[in-house]
DNA sequence: GGTTTCAGGA
C-alpha cells in the first residue's frame, strides 16, 4: 500500500503504489561504487538526490571497513529526537560531505578516536575542521549520546576548550543546547561545574554572559536574571545584546516587575539603554496591548538623548493599524517623516495592508503610488498584499492589471503571487484565466525551480486537478528538486478533502521518506480524512508517530480523533486519549 | 556588539 524501496543488485529501485502492480519501477537509480577516490562533485549529487542509504551501504562496503563509523549517521538508522534537537536533512547531507573532506585530509584517526568514546578534546578538534560554525554545531549534536552527568561535564569540557581557542559562537551553541536538553532543575550543575572550572580558561564575565545567553535561548528567564545578579555581584556589567534579549522575554512572559528593575539598574549601574532596547520594550509593552507604554518610553527615549529610529515608528504604527486605528498609523506616518526620519517598504506595506484588510483598496493604490516620490520601489510582497487585496474585494480585473504591471517592471513574482492569482480565478473569475496563468508561469521559467514546484502543485490541487499536482510532484521529487512542505500540504489536504485518504497516506509516506517534517497541518487533515472513515486504530497510530518524533500536533488534529472515537461508541479509547501521553490535552 | 520592526498565499 505504500511506497516501496528496494535494493536490486547494484541498482535502488522505488515503486509507488499507483504502480506497484506493474513491474516496472517508478525511479531507480545505480549505485555508485563509493571508494574515497570519488570526486566531491559526484557524491554531492548523489546525496542531495537523498539516496543516503546507497551511498552509506557502498561506503562501509568498499574496501576500507574501518569507516563504520558513517553508518551512525544515516538517516534510516537514527530515528530524530525532539523537533528542537534533531538535525535536517540538509545538515546530515553537509555532515556527511564534511566527514569525507576530513578523511581526505589525514585526519580518519579524529573520527576513529571519538567514535569509540565521547571526547571533549576530539569533538572540538572535529567541530574546528568543519570550518563552518552551523555544520559543526550539527555534527555535535548528532553525536551527543545520553544525558548523564559525565556527558554534561564533558560537554561543559568542550565549550571550555572551544571558548579558550576562540570560537566562542561555537561554544555558545553548545551550551544553549546542553542547558536546553537537560532542563530546568539539573541546570545548577553546569552553572556550578562551569563557575568552578573556568579560571583555566576565560574570564569572569565570559563564561557568566555565556551561562545567560544560554538560559535566554533555553527561556529559563528566571535563571538568566540570576546570572545578571551574579555578574553585578563580582562587579561586571552584563551585555547589552543579552539584556534586550532579556527584556524581550520578561515582556512575553509578563514580567513586568522585573522589567522595571532590569531598566532601573542599568540607568544606575550600565549599561546605558539603546535604541535597540528601548525599541525591545516599546514592542513588548505593545504587544501586550499598553500602547500608551510604549508611547510614552518613545517620548523617553529622547530624554536619553536617542533618537527614534524607523524600527521604533514602525512598531507603533503596526499596533495602531492592527488595532484598526489606521488613520492613527498614518498620522504617525506624517509625523516620521517631519522629523526626518525616512519610512520604509515595511512601514508602507503595513498601511497599505491595513487598508486593503478594511476593503480600502482605492486609499491603498493611492499610498502604493505615491511611494516612489520617496525615492521606494515596491517589492514582491507590496504587490502581493495589493494584489490580495483586489482579489478579496473580486476585482479580477485589477489583480491581473497589477500582475501586468509587476511584470513589466522587472518585479519577479513568487508562489504567493501564483497562489493569490489564482484562488482569485477560482473563486470569482473565469477558470479558463487560472489555466492560462498556471501555463504561462510555468513556461516562463522566471522563477526558480523550488518555488515553481510549489506554485504548480498548490496550484493544481486548488483547481481540483489532483492527479495532475501529483504528476509534477514526483517528477520534482524524481529530478531531485527540493519542494516544500506547503506543497505536500496542498496535495495531502486536496487527497484527505476529497475522501481518497489512502492516497493521502501514500504522499504522506513518500514525505517523510524524503526527510520532511510533517507541519501540525499535515497530520491534522490527513488525522481527518482517517477518523471520517472509522480508521481509527491508523489515525491513532499516525498521532503516536508525530508525538514520539516531536512533529508538531495541534488540538484541532485531538479533537478530531477524538469525535472519531466518540462517534464510533469507544469511549474508553477516547478518554484515553485525552490527556493520555502527558503532553497533550484537549479542552472542550 | 551576538540585540530591535514588518508585510503576502495553502
Amino acid at each position: 500500500m505504500y511506497a516501496t524501496v528496494r535494493r536490486v543488485r547494484n541498482t535502488l529501485k522505488v515503486w509507488f503504489p499507483s504502480s506497484s502492480h506493474s513491474h516496472t519501477p517508478r525511479y531507480s537509480q545505480t549505485l555508485v561504487s563509493c571508494t574515497l577516490s570519488l570526486s566531491s562533485q559526484t557524491l554531492e549529487s548523489h546525496l542531495s538526490n537523498g539516496y543516503y542509504r546507497s551511498f552509506y551501504s557502498s561506503f562501509s562496503s568498499s574496501a576500507d571497513r574501518s569507516f563504520d563509523f558513517l553508518e551512525q549517521f544515516s538517516p534510516f538508522s537514527n530515528s530524530p529526537g525532539s523537533s528542537k534537537t534533531a538535525i535536517n536533512s540538509n545538515e546530515r547531507r553537509r555532515i556527511v560531505v564534511g566527514l569525507v573532506k576530513i578523511v581526505k585530509q589525514q585526519k580518519a584517526y579524529l573520527l576513529k578516536g571519538f567514535s569509540r568514546e565521547f571526547c571533549p578534546f576530539f569533538l572540538v578538534k572535529i567541530m574546528k575542521l568543519f570550518h563552518n560554525r552551523e555544520i559543526a554545531f550539527a555534527f555535535f549534536k548528532f553525536s551527543f549520546g545520553d544525558d548523564s552527568e559525565g556527558t554534561v561535564r564533558l560537554c561543559c569540557v568542550a565549550v571550555q576548550l572551544l571558548a579558550a581557542e576562540g570560537l566562542r559562537h561555537s561554544a555558545q551553541d553548545l551550551l544553549s543546547w546542553v542547558v536546553a536538553r537537560i532542563g530546568f532543575c539539573r541546570s545548577g550543575e553546569v552553572v556550578e561545574f562551569m563557575w568552578r572550572e573556568h579560571h583555566k580558561y576565560e574570564s569572569d564575565f565570559s563564561v557568566l554572559d555565556s551561562l545567560m545567553r544560554a538560559f535566554l535561548t533555553a527561556e529559563m528567564v528566571s535563571l538568566a536574571v540570576e546570572m545578571v545578579d551574579k555578574m553585578r555581584e563580582v562587579g561586571k556589567r552584563p551585555s547589552s545584546s543579552a539584556v534586550t534579549i532579556l527584556f524581550k522575554l520578561l515582556l512575553r512572559i509578563g514580567d513586568y516587575g522585573s522589567v522595571w528593575k532590569l531598566f532601573r539598574d542599568m540607568v544606575r549601574k550600565g549599561p546605558r539603554p539603546s535604541t535597540y532596547t528601548f525599541n525591545t520594550m516599546i514592542l513588548g509593552f505593545v504587544r501586550k496591548g499598553y500602547l500608551q507604554i510604549g508611547e510614552n518610553l518613545f517620548y523617553v527615549m529622547r530624554k536619553f538623548r536617542l533618537e527614534p529610529d524607523v524600527y521604533s515608528y514602525n512598531i507603533l504604527i503596526n499596533a495602531y493599524c492592527i488595532r484598526g486605528r489606521t488613520s492613527d498609523g498614518l498620522a504617525w506616518l506624517h509625523l516620521m517623516i517631519g522629523r526626518g526620519c525616512n519610512p520604509s517598504t515595511v512601514t508602507f506595506n503595513t498601511i497599505i495592508n491595513a487598508m486593503c484588510k478594511e476593503g480600502n483598496v482605492v486609499e491603498a493604490r493611492k499610498l502604493f503610488s505615491g511611494i516612489q516620490e520617496m525615492g521606494l520601489f515596491p517589492n514582491t510582497i507590496m504587490y502581493n498584499t495589493l494584489m490580495d487585496g483586489y482579489v478579496k474585494a473580486r476585482d479580477i480585473g485589477q489583480a491581473n492589471m497589477l500582475y501586468e504591471e509587476m511584470r513589466n517592471n522587472g518585479v519577479a513574482p513568487d508562489g504567493i503571487t501564483f497562489n493569490i492569482l489564482v484562488a482569485g480565478h477560482y473563486k470569482y473569475g473565469r477558470e479558463v484565466d487560472g489555466d492560462r496563468l498556471l501555463r504561462d508561469l510555468s513556461m516562463s521559467g522566471l522563477l526558480p525551480d523550488c518555488s515553481l514546484a510549489d506554485i504548480s502543485v498548490a496550484g493544481l490541487c486548488l483547481a481540483g486537478r489532483l492527479d495532475e499536482a501529483m504528476e509534477i510532484l514526483e517528477d520534482m521529487l524524481e529530478k531531485g528538486i527540493p519542494i516544500s512542505v506547503i506543497a505536500f500540504n496542498s496535495v495531502i489536504a486536496a487527497y484527505s478533502n476529497a475522501g481518497l485518504e489512502d492516497r493521502a497516506f501514500e504522499v504522506y509516506k513518500v514525505m517523510l521518506t524524503f526527510g520532511l517534517s510533517p507541519s501540525s497541518s499535515t497530520c491534522s487533515s490527513l488525522l481527518m480524512a482517517l477518523s471520517v472513515k472509522g480508521r481509527l486504530r491508523e489515525a491513532r497510530e499516525l498521532m503516536n508517530v508525530m508525538i514520539e518524533k516531536g512533529f508538531p500536533v495541534n488540538k484541532v488534529a485531538f479533537t478530531v480523533l477524538l469525535d472519531g472515537y466518540f462517534r464510533s461508541g469507544d469511549i474508553v479509547a477516547g478518554s484515553k486519549s485525552v490527556g493520555g501521553d502527558g503532553k497533550k490535552r484537549v479542552v472542550f
